[in-house]
DNA sequence: AAAATATGTCAACATGGCTGACATAAATAT
DNA sequence: ATATTTATGTCAGCCATGTTGACATATTTT
């Protein structure tokens, strides 16, 4: 509470990188935090498992669908997973129709990956109801609600990859947009 | 955005519960709570690694921290696992002298947890970790991050148990005060 | 032709979920 | 006083998803 005197005192100087050790740790945060996202996760969970897929098939397929004709190794760095781990779940995605993989133009060792529309429409599905959790919060919370979570979802990235993860997010929106 | 502007024209009645079906996914929000929560818990999963503990023992641990003299089913119902999962992880804990066990007072088939000085400082260990990441959001973000990062996150839980999450916080917040 | 790259695959192992069955001690109900 | 319910622990085995290490194949680059 004496930080927000001093801020709304004027007197904070806001350092590069100051980075003292806490006093205190934030408890509220860190323990909302693995609430909300049990709960964001939650939802999908359900869904996928009466197709016996888990949530590693809706990471790999969730970031195929946004990122149309992604390299597997692109996928790979995004998941932070090694090949065999990927290769389990992406098999069985193209077994069943989800995903396809199609040799590269340019490069054709690369297998590019796309969703099928069924893959799609599985995609939209799970995202349609991890959408209804977040519309339902920022309507509780009033305008600038979606301004202020990115923001602050946004500064709790690591700083080297913040920029990385926003130029992926605009790309795929990009992606998308012209689908 | 038309919404926006409704609710600047001062149109918008916010009626308890919408939940129209969303025209678009959030993919913002979405795709950001995926990284900055992998970054979250990425920093403690490297001091666990050190200790052969995983996010499992993390949990427990934060939890009986937090709650002193917790009884096994309420770990039980807020991790939302099974015994024999908790099972395995608590007993390491036990054995490796972080976590203690007593014999209820009034109900003798209670064992009641709680942290050792060695546990507790762990506990901290890694809370601090994540508090100074939580920190150098706040700092990015002025003033009132907190508190609007609180909003929007509490606003993510499920809102049957979100009075709960909350009054288990407060109630936490109160034990360890007084210690 | 040789080396590097993108991807796939086999085998084995670890963690941490799960179910089902059963055991024990203590509290509670009849 | 006995019977039942409750809180907890434990054994055994299965599943999903992560890991490492070794090796194969096709293709591109040197």
């Amino acid at each position: 509470m004496s930080a927000k005197t001093a801020a709304a005192a004027g007197l904070t100087e806001r350092p590069a990188a100051p980075a003292a050790a806490p006093a205190q740790p934030i408890w509220d945060i860190i323990e909302l935090l693995f609430f909300a996202y049990r709960d964001f996760v939650g939802d999908p969970d359900e869904v996928l498992s009466k197709l016996a897929f888990g949530r590693a098939h809706h990471r790999v397929l969730h970031f195929v669908n946004r990122n149309p004709g992604m390299k597997v190794a692109d996928l790979l760095e995004i998941l932070n997973i090694t090949k065999q781990s990927l290769g389990r779940v992406l098999k069985q995605l193209v077994d069943q129709g989800f995903v396809v993989q199609k040799e590269g133009a340019q490069d054709r060792r690369q297998r590019l990956l796309f969703v099928t529309p069924k893959g799609e429409a599985l995609a939209l599905k799970l995202a349609v109801l991890q959408t209804e959790r977040i519309t339902r919060a920022f309507s509780e919370l009033g305008p600038g609600a979606h301004e202020a979570a990115r923001r602050f979802l946004t500064a709790m990235i690591d700083s080297d990859n913040r920029e990385g993860v926003l130029r992926q997010i605009a790309r795929a929106d990009h992606a998308k947009a012209r689908s």
